[in-house]
DNA sequence: GATAAGATGTTA
DNA sequence: AACATCTTATCA
């Protein structure tokens, strides 16, 4: 497997947030490796009422506007951490939430954006870091080729403002998609109820 | 299986 | 007061 390159994350949010399923995330905490394939993402712009970046550069979306390639966290309802990649150019606010990995060890549940950083143990001291250098702890390889009828395009989890666009993305039919899509749309792409 | 409530800290 | 969530409890 190879590294994914700084360029990658360059190019427009949403053909990120796509591309980045199938790929592996690495985090290496003391001697132990976790291995997780992301399943599923969101893409988040600056002209989106629902995400940070809309208000502006401030200390708490700071890492947000970094150069592409620059991890953000972000505390969620006082309790958990979730994990974004900094997208298109320096100073421009967009980023991808990592919504869910599959654990390729199957050791533990990681599908769910909180899930992912409690078990990774990622938090504030990760915040404007880089996820595209091998001699970090934290870093994406190549993983297996996604194909494009494997992947389900619909909309956002847990947004409450404006109008809620199709800028989440999944693997069809994965396990470790998180249980939000399961409610609100299932997993093999038909919705199980109305909600 | 589904649905509701509660936990919790920062600032949307 | 709201929030890019998760776990537990209580139905069925």
């Amino acid at each position: 497997m190879s590294i994914i390159p700084h360029s990658f994350y360059l190019q427009n949010t949403l053909i990120v947030a796509r591309e980045l399923l199938g790929k592996v995330l690495f985090r290496r905490i003391d001697s132990k490796i976790f291995r997780g394939m992301i399943v599923e993402t969101e893409a988040y712009l600056p002209n989106d009422p629902a995400s940070h970046s809309f208000h502006g550069r401030t200390k708490r979306t700071d890492a947000m506007f970094g150069q592409p390639g620059t991890l953000y966290i972000y505390l969620i309802y006082g309790l958990y951490h979730c994990l974004n990649i900094v997208t298109e150019r320096e100073n421009f606010g967009a980023a991808v939430l990592i919504r869910a990995l599959e654990d390729l060890d199957h050791e533990h549940d990681m599908s769910g954006p909180g899930k992912i950083c409690k078990v990774m143990n990622i938090g504030m001291d990760c915040n404007h870091r880089h996820i595209f250098s091998h001699q970090s702890d934290i870093w994406i390889e190549n993983g297996e080729k996604v194909s494009v009828q494997n992947i389900v395009q619909t909309t956002r989890v847990g947004i409450t403002k404006a109008t809620e666009q199709p800028w989440r993305f999944y693997i069809r039919g994965n396990k470790s998609v998180s249980r939000t899509c399961i409610n609100f749309g299932a997993r093999n792409g038909t919705r199980t109820h109305t909600p």
